[in-house]
DNA sequence: TAGTGGTCTAGACCACTCC
DNA sequence: GAGTGGTCTAGACCACTAA
């Protein structure tokens, strides 16, 4: 016997906590409480699920070191709204004066309407052929480039992306997901490879062809996890920088 | 008014998980109980620490986010042994047959005694100029070159090194750190850069010189938090290859 | 069977926020 | 002052390990 994968009604066998965690993480996916808003109290949610208090922050816990929750004593616990267009700086450092984020400026290359490719149709969970949205797009500091992505998203979902002016996209693409198509992005996985600069990408990005240039990899997913936009952004390695702790 | 930065004693005003993490901490630091050996009970510290159950695990659950306890229902809490050779394997993607983990072969090529320069002896924690020992060293997997490092500790912590017939140390540092010279290494921070391949790093790699390479800078530190060890691995870039999980 | 960690309860009091 | 999360207690029972 094993347990089964997946369970509707999240499996009676499973620690309460674990369920109770399971339930927050799907009500939030279906949009109960928005980004921003406060869940119930601790001790409505142990009323409501006759659990006792300790039960419930164990549950709360679970979700805060996920990223999913905040807390803040005296206020209550809210949905976190993941802002991780600062997330390049985790990757690429420039000489920030003060520490200050600064949002680069965006300039879109160009838009279509292609049919998904092998891998994007796989990284987005699409039938192979589906049509898709694909973005070019220039990212600036000081009017500098620095940073060249494709990006790649479904055009069922993100179909009123095609009906905006590209100038009026904004620095941001994220923000507009959600305004602009309802689509939330809640998490993204990243994956970091290195390569030498092609001729394209090298002019874009003003350095010599054949260069090392990094690649950043990201599929971003919603509150339920599904995928919703793949992108490559490909940067100069001189700018790159990470940091990791390991134990 | 702010709380002191750092307290002999850890500070009263705490919370009482708190403190009884950092006095953990800090008996593991002198190491009251080695590595994969066991600490007591959760009832004994509640007893001779006049805590109650919930509190100590709350603790203790901290230490083993940390990844410097580790739990085994029925068994007991024990000191965790850090093993980060295999943390290579989080950067450098090879073939692979079956995701087993291979040591690779370690070959020294240099060890001398130098005075430590400024951001070495500044990464050390030691005073400018210093004795210290280096060691260069290529790593092969298949008899092929794959990792070229510097390494940089203490000439006075680590002078059993010098003892000793580099052909002997065999292809893990970390064990001979512990068994020769008493060092322990619990922790590490890691930086990424990448840079074009310099004419010796690359002949020894065997890749084309200006060709792109991953530089992984570890600062290795024992339980106490004091850093131990400094050293720079570099490998060309078409291996390497890394996953993060945002939110 | 004895001893370990894992889950859970039903409270108490404190620190903080906002009105 | 009312309401929120943060800390802490003093137990109970369960699941797992090892002799």
């Amino acid at each position: 016997m094993h347990p089964p994968e997946t369970s509707a009604a999240s499996d009676q066998r499973l620690p309460r906590y674990h369920q109770l965690r399971e339930r927050l993480s799907a009500e939030i996916g279906r949009g109960e409480w928005l980004p921003g808003q406060a869940i119930p109290t601790e001790a409505e949610l142990a009323r409501s699920h006759s659990m006792s208090i300790g039960t419930i922050r164990k549950a709360i816990d679970a979700l805060v070191a996920e990223g999913i929750l905040e807390r803040f004593q005296g206020k209550g616990t809210f949905v976190r709204r993941p802002k991780f267009d600062s997330s390049l700086f985790r990757f690429f450092r420039f000489n920030r004066q003060h520490g200050e984020t600064r949002i680069p400026e965006s300039r879109i290359l160009k838009r279509e309407v292609v049919s998904a490719s092998a891998n994007v149709a796989a990284a987005l969970k699409l039938a192979a052929g589906a049509p898709v949205i694909h973005l070019s797009r220039l990212r600036l500091l000081d009017g500098k480039p620095f940073l060249v992505e494709s990006i790649w998203v479904s055009k069922a979902r993100f179909a009123k992306l095609l009906e905006l002016d590209t100038r009026q996209f904004g620095d941001l693409l994220y923000p507009l997901y959600e305004q602009c198509c309802g689509q939330v992005i809640a998490s993204a996985q990243e994956t970091l490879t290195a390569e030498a600069a092609g001729p394209a990408t090298a002019k874009l990005l003003g350095v010599k062809a054949g260069s090392p240039v990094i690649v950043v990899e990201r599929l971003a997913a919603g509150y339920d996890r599904h995928p919703l936009e793949w992108r490559q952004s490909r940067g100069a390695a001189d700018h790159f920088r990470y940091e990791v702790e390991i134990r």
